[in-house]
DNA sequence: CGGTATGATAACGCCCAAGT
DNA sequence: ACTTGGGCGTTATCATACCG
C-alpha cells in the first residue's frame, strides 16, 4: 500500500568530518559520503550518499530518504502491496540503512493500490474535490490521469498500464489503474480522529495501516463524479441541484453569491448521491474496497 | 521559484430554530 | 413545507517563513 516515504532520523552524533565540514569524501557508517556544496559561496552544505539504489542527504544532523518504498522493494508499484511485504519491505530497508528505521520520523507518504479496471472510463466523470478541477496528467501528448492538488494533500488516479509501458517500455498486458493519496502526515495527525503518523513503526501498526486505507477510500468518495441517475425519478428541486452540481463554472460561482443557500443545495445533492444507482461507479468502489481489503494480508 | 513547516483563519457540514 | 441564518465543531486553506 504505501509508495513514498519521506523519513527522516535526527544522527545524535555526527562524525568528526562532518563537523570540521570537510570538502573530500569521507567514510561514515561503511558508506562514502561525498560533499554536496553551495555552488555560490562552494561551502559544504551537507553530504550524500547511496545504498542499495537509496539516496541519502544528510543536511545539519538530519539524514533524510526519500523514496518509494514499494518500487524499491518490488521493482514496480502496478501489483498489490499487501501488509506482510510492507513489513518485509522495511526490516530490509532497516538493515540496509544506517540508522533505525523505525525510529525514523515520518513529515510525508503516499498510499495506493491498483485495480484491473479501463482508467478512462473510471476518470471520465471525475469532476472535482473540495471544490477543485483535477490537472490531467500527460504522458506521449495523452492524458492518461487526473490528479487534484490541495493544500496538505494530493490525490490522483492514472493509467499505470499507459505510464509503465511509455516510461518503462513494459507491457503488463493488462489494463491498471491505480489510486493513490499522497499527505503531509500532520493532516493526519492533527484531525480529531488523529491516526498518529509520527516514526516508521507507527506504519506497520496494523491499525494505523487500517486506518490509513480507510483514508485512501475516503478520498475516492469526496470526488466529485458525474452521477448517471434515472431524472424521471427526481423531484423538480433535485433535478435542479443535479444539473447545478454537474456545472462547476456555475456551481463555483453559486458558492461565492449564494452560500448559504449553496449548503442547502449540497446536501440535497449529497442524499440524491446516495439513492442514485449508478452500477459501474459502484462498482468501481467495490474493486477498490477489495483492493485495499487485500493488502491488509 | 518549488518544497516544507507552522500557526492563524476562513470555509464547510451539520443541526436546529425562526422566518416566509 | 421550504428557505434562511446562527452556532458549533471540524477541516482546508491562507499567510508567512525558511531553505537551496
Amino acid at each position: 500500500m504505501y509508495d513514498t516515504l519521506k523519513i527522516k532520523h535526527q544522527v545524535i552524533q555526527l562524525p568528526k568530518e562532518v563537523i570540521e565540514q570537510q570538502e573530500s569524501p569521507f567514510f561514515w557508517k561503511g558508506l562514502k559520503w561525498t560533499p554536496i556544496f553551495n555552488k555560490k559561496t562552494n561551502q559544504v552544505k551537507g553530504y550524500e550518499t547511496s545504498v542499495n539504489n537509496l539516496d541519502l542527504r544528510l543536511k545539519g544532523n538530519i539524514i533524510s530518504c526519500n523514496n518509494s518504498l514499494q518500487k524499491w522493494y518490488m521493482g514496480n508499484n502496478y501489483q498489490l502491496f499487501t501488509y506482510v511485504q510492507v513489513v518485509e519491505a522495511l526490516k530490509k530497508l532497516n538493515s540496509v540503512l544506517p540508522f533505525n528505521v523505525y525510529n525514523a520520523n515520518i513529515h510525508y507518504l503516499a498510499v495506493g493500490t491498483v485495480i484491473e479496471e479501463e482508467a478512462q472510463a473510471i476518470l471520465n466523470p471525475w469532476l472535482s474535490l473540495n471544490g477543485k478541477t483535477p490537472i490531467p496528467m500527460l504522458g506521449a501528448n495523452k492524458q492518461y490521469g487526473k490528479k487534484f492538488y490541495l493544500t496538505d494533500y494530493n490525490v490522483k488516479g492514472y493509467d499505470k498500464t499507459f505510464e509503465v509501458k511509455t516510461h518503462n517500455r513494459i507491457n503488463i498486458g493488462k489494463p491498471i489503474f491505480r489510486f493513490e493519496l499522497e499527505i503531509y502526515t500532520r493532516n493526519l495527525n492533527k484531525r480529531k480522529n488523529a491516526i498518529g503518523i509520527y516514526t516508521v513503526k507507527d506504519l506497520i501498526d496494523k491499525k494505523k495501516y487500517k486506518m490509513l486505507a480507510d483514508e485512501l477510500l475516503c478520498k475516492y468518495d469526496k470526488i466529485e463524479k458525474e452521477q448517471s441517475i434515472p431524472l424521471s425519478e427526481l423531484n423538480t428541486k433535485e433535478k435542479e441541484v443535479l444539473a447545478l452540481f454537474q456545472n462547476q463554472e456555475i456551481l463555483k460561482q453559486y458558492k461565492i453569491d449564494h452560500s448559504e443557500t449553496y449548503r442547502k443545495r449540497r446536501k440535497v445533492y449529497n442524499n440524491l448521491k446516495k439513492s442514485s444507482n449508478n452500477k459501474y461507479l459502484t462498482h468501481v468502489k467495490e474493486q477498490l474496497k477489495t483492493s485495499v481489503k487485500h493488502t491488509l494480508f
